[in-house]
DNA sequence: CGCATGGTTGAGGCTCATCAACGCCCGTGG
DNA sequence: CCACGGGCGTTGATGAGCCTCAACCATGCG
């Protein structure tokens, strides 16, 4: 079932956020198979504890990787949006350590491991750069734990807001100095560790301060350098190719 | 300048705890050039920001990644020993985000990315066990990120504990119940998101129910049952090819 | 012996969690 | 068309968990 209407290209542009990709690279891209699926909140993609034959490509909607404590503590690990592979590692790492859940109505679709493999095999430039991929994401994880370990409530948002506009607009998904943000406070807090309450409290502030506003689904920075500064947010960890003024 | 004293045969241990070897892999790897370095602390092996030719071997002692933010404000990444290659990643993405250094007097050993490419262009196994590696040092960050976000800080020490036993277990440097960690309580602070003094009761708390005792660079774990279920370990995100029974 | 490093303990305070109530928006069904 | 209900955002009150500061102790080393 290949995908007809290009949906594939979302990929080859994240890929192109990343490396350098050749004519004949796009092209396999995509005409990868695919079976395309609309997912809605509440049922999870993939469950911790699986073994998946396929990895998930987002194609729109907002995903997201999480872990489950006891009480119905949760840990959001990662957001993904149009472009992201987040399970991609199952590829190689069989076991699933955690879930995949769509946080809003998302657009994915599945690439068989085995079609990923041949494309690998055969184009060694697209293996780089889909290993690159992977250690962007454990660069992500190394700032999202500086974080929560070290960050207050005030600098976490302030840093997830920053790189999620860079993010996004490393593949086209943002305007200047506003982008899509459409997730609850209670998802944002289980991101940075905090409560929804003590999220809302600090949206608050910024908003109090010009730096930012969340509404609607829209997240707009107002004053960039001073949100980079509060964050101290500093981009190199995204390894993006482009520079990213705003 | 080659390894004469077999200081390589770490990182064979290390590989096969995650996949098995050939006998002529085992050889590649034990011949693989490198350069011998023992470190102080205080002494960065690597720093954030550095482009390294070399990636870093830990032969003996005790590293660790680690980011800074202002204020003196440390965030410990993750914990390394013997066999482990902390910086593996800078093969594929050259700027550092983050550095690494000593906790202990350290022996590590300075392989070339020449080599490693070399290497792993010859035995594509080895390629894939190393990539196995990557991913399962993702894998601890989302244990550790949903540790930081979501446990209480005893959880958090009882977590660790349960990890560090059991990776030293994998490569046959822990006994019975018991392993080194000879840290101390500011880098297991540092790494936890508390701080030292915080962790300091913590441990006698622990230390007077009787699950575990820290002391004299020994972890002591008296009752592994209890100390897992309270900290919720479940140690599949390892991906440790052996069992692990206690 | 003196100093440095790290471990231990107490007092007080701040950040953030929890609980609870209320308002808004929107979809749904009578 | 309106009543109802559910999800989400907002606000207040209270308190738990952890931090900071500061002092003191134990150990090891020159």
């Amino acid at each position: 079932m290949s995908s007809s209407d290009h949906s594939l290209r979302v990929l080859v542009r994240k890929l192109e956020s990343i490396g350098p990709l050749s004519a004949e690279e796009r092209q396999a891209v995509e005409s990868l198979p695919v079976k395309t699926r609309v997912l809605e909140p509440g049922h999870d993609i993939v469950n911790d504890g699986d073994q998946p034959s396929h990895s998930c490509l987002v194609l729109s909607g907002w995903v997201c990787r999480y872990k489950m404590l006891s009480l119905g503590r949760r840990q959001v690990l990662s957001f993904h949006v149009a472009g992201d592979i987040p399970d991609l590692q199952s590829l190689h790492l069989p076991l699933m350590d955690y879930s995949l859940a769509p946080l809003t109505r998302s657009a994915v679709a599945f690439i068989a491991h085995e079609s990923l493999r041949e494309l690998t095999a055969t184009f060694p430039g697209l293996a780089a750069v889909l290993t690159r991929d992977l250690l962007i994401d454990a660069a992500a994880y190394r700032a999202w734990l500086t974080g929560l370990g070290r960050r207050s409530a005030y600098e976490r948002l302030a840093h997830l807001f920053c790189e999620l506009y860079l993010r996004q607009q490393a593949v086209g998904l943002a305007e200047a100095h506003r982008c899509p943000l459409p997730i609850t406070q209670m998802d944002l807090g289980d991101a940075l560790g905090l409560s929804n309450v003590h999220v809302n409290r600090v949206l608050k502030e910024m908003r109090g301060s010009g730096l930012v506003t969340l509404r609607a689904g829209t997240l707009v920075i107002e004053k960039w350098p001073e949100l980079a500064q509060a964050a101290e947010f500093d981009p190199s960890y995204l390894h993006l190719r482009s520079g990213h003024a705003v």
